[in-house]
DNA sequence: TCGTTTGTTCGATAAGAATGGAACTAGTCC
DNA sequence: GGACTAGTTCCATTCTTATCGAACAAACGA
């Protein structure tokens, strides 16, 4: 978990703790950062994800999910670009991510677009 | 939600939260009872569950457990019995409760059997 | 160099969650 | 009824987390 070249902490394979995973899961901010991730093609960067929020507490939450292992951060300029760690997810985990993007196969009705309950 | 027979409030399946879920199993304790309970065949009791920890500490973690939808529980006499609810788990959230429990048909080495960070 | 943008860190406060002892309730058996 | 068992509820304490303003840092362009 040494600070890589762009200065951020990310865990390796190895030391991921699905409790940690979870915790960082089990905040609707943070899953609304990974739903987005998951959606786009690109990397996104803390401003694109911020859904209005101040500053500070985004750190926050980003901080929380880098920390478990769920995003890669780099910078690119000024900004931070965010992605999500599928594959190491997928290696480490298999069928998580998918099971919470409801990346099912089988139509699954609505089910997880809400974010807070209704 | 309402409380059913046995005196247990139990969400049904459309208020199930996905951050609930998470959030009840951010808990090591809360992990250990989840496994154990997919490990079994048969319904636990709490003192089966409980880890050597004071019965209402438990007792805090069963009903987290409980009102997030990952466990059932329903009285037999003076016990109270405790399965997961992995039938509507599995259907509003597919995938998710294998993936947890490890159940990826590929080998996947060692993986999720630590319970804390090594 | 100065100002702008992007995000982090610091610090204080507030909210939430975990812990565990003590008292209590509900069954069961005598 | 009395004793015993299995868990819950209550309560206080402690720990952790979230929130957000303010100050800061780094990259960039004019």
């Amino acid at each position: 978990m040494a600070r890589d070249e762009s200065g951020f902490s990310h865990p390796d394979e190895g030391t991921l703790s699905l409790e940690a995973i979870f915790h960082a899961l089990s905040d609707p901010y943070r899953l609304r950062i990974v739903r987005a991730l998951a959606a786009s093609t690109v990397p996104m960067n803390c401003g694109d994800l911020s859904f209005g929020r101040p500053k500070s507490s985004m750190s926050h939450h980003f901080r929380i999910l880098r920390a478990a292992g769920v995003l890669h951060t780099t910078s690119q300029g000024v900004e931070h670009m965010n992605r999500l760690r599928r594959d190491m997810l997928d290696r480490r985990f298999p069928g998580l991510m998918a099971a919470i993007l409801g990346e099912t196969g089988q139509p699954a009705g609505d089910h997880p677009r809400r974010l807070t309950p209704a």
